[in-house]
DNA sequence: GCAAATTATTTCAAGCTTAAAGTTTCATAT
DNA sequence: ATATGAAACTTTAAGCTTGAAATAATTTGC
């Protein structure tokens, strides 16, 4: 993966490959730079921030299993992000009445509060980050990716 | 980040997040797809595999700290996994008369018959899992990532 | 020549990540 | 009722990752 600037080799599959490495190279980079930023800016991390943006959208609350899914990440993994989470006091579980197995995951008052203030700001970092990108690039490349998913989604 | 379908939020930056979202899942699923096989098929990972492919293409060897230059990775990160490399006979280190702080970093001849045999599989698995991006677009986002590139490296 | 700054790398602590194994709870079929 | 199996989650072990501190070697400025 990431390969780079040399030889350029050319072939069949090698035009899928360029544009893996090409896309990889990019979020890798992007998310270096945030995970940098929210570091040095917020004292947090990108896997927090993706569990506190998934749960902001949700009110209601998600189940571990519905972050995990859909943060595309594993089981075991959300566990620990939330653990510490919690122990800061920016979410919180609760058990139901209904299934004991599972619990509603949710923001709290102060994890909401403080979401909003980063998700602002880490908006301005993308529009910076990916603002020589044009609004049409822009607008193709995420139709591009959009159907990407769609196929993904609806493979075999 | 990693946030997906549903409202779809509009305004001044929102296109640029979209995009940013987009990007990130689309590499994150292939990466999870890429390491599942990887494991699987070949019991390795993907830093081994993206270590190797970068000194694959320098038969010469590598400074460590061009591997983490290259590979978008933290310093002590590349020490691990090379170390890990070593063990397992892939790769060799060879301290150098000229400056005795570095040392050249460099695939053996079982690691690098190794990696090719893998590369070649990797390189069918993403003509597969990208097939469904037609050529047309798959030049086409190659370019804008390229250009995205040159912006970021030309960057104060 | 030698102290100070710089460079290359490793070590360390904390956190993230996965896959696999374990626990508890629930659903179902006897 | 009670076994059997499935589901939701946690735990564990191994490995990846970062940023910061430590170590060692080289270069620079007097």
């Amino acid at each position: 993966m990431v390969a780079g600037p040399l030889p350029a080799p050319s072939g069949p599959g090698k035009d899928r490959l360029r544009l893996w490495i090409r896309l990889l190279r990019a979020s890798r980079t992007i998310e270096a730079e945030l995970r940098e930023r929210l570091k040095k800016e917020f004292n947090t991390t990108l896997p927090r921030f993706d569990v506190m943006a998934a749960l902001y959208r949700a009110p209601e609350g998600m189940l571990m299993s519905d972050l995990s899914r859909f943060l595309l990440v594993s089981n075991g993994n959300v566990t620990g992000i939330v653990d510490r989470l919690v122990s800061e006091g920016l979410v919180a579980r609760a058990r139901r009445n209904g299934d004991r197995r599972t619990s509603m995951v949710r923001l709290t008052e102060e994890g909401s509060q403080t979401f909003a203030t980063i998700a602002a700001v880490h908006e301005g970092w993308i529009g910076e980050l990916l603002g020589k990108v044009s609004e049409d690039d822009a607008r193709r490349l995420t139709g591009m990716l959009t159907s990407f998913r769609s196929n993904w989604e609806g493979r075999e």
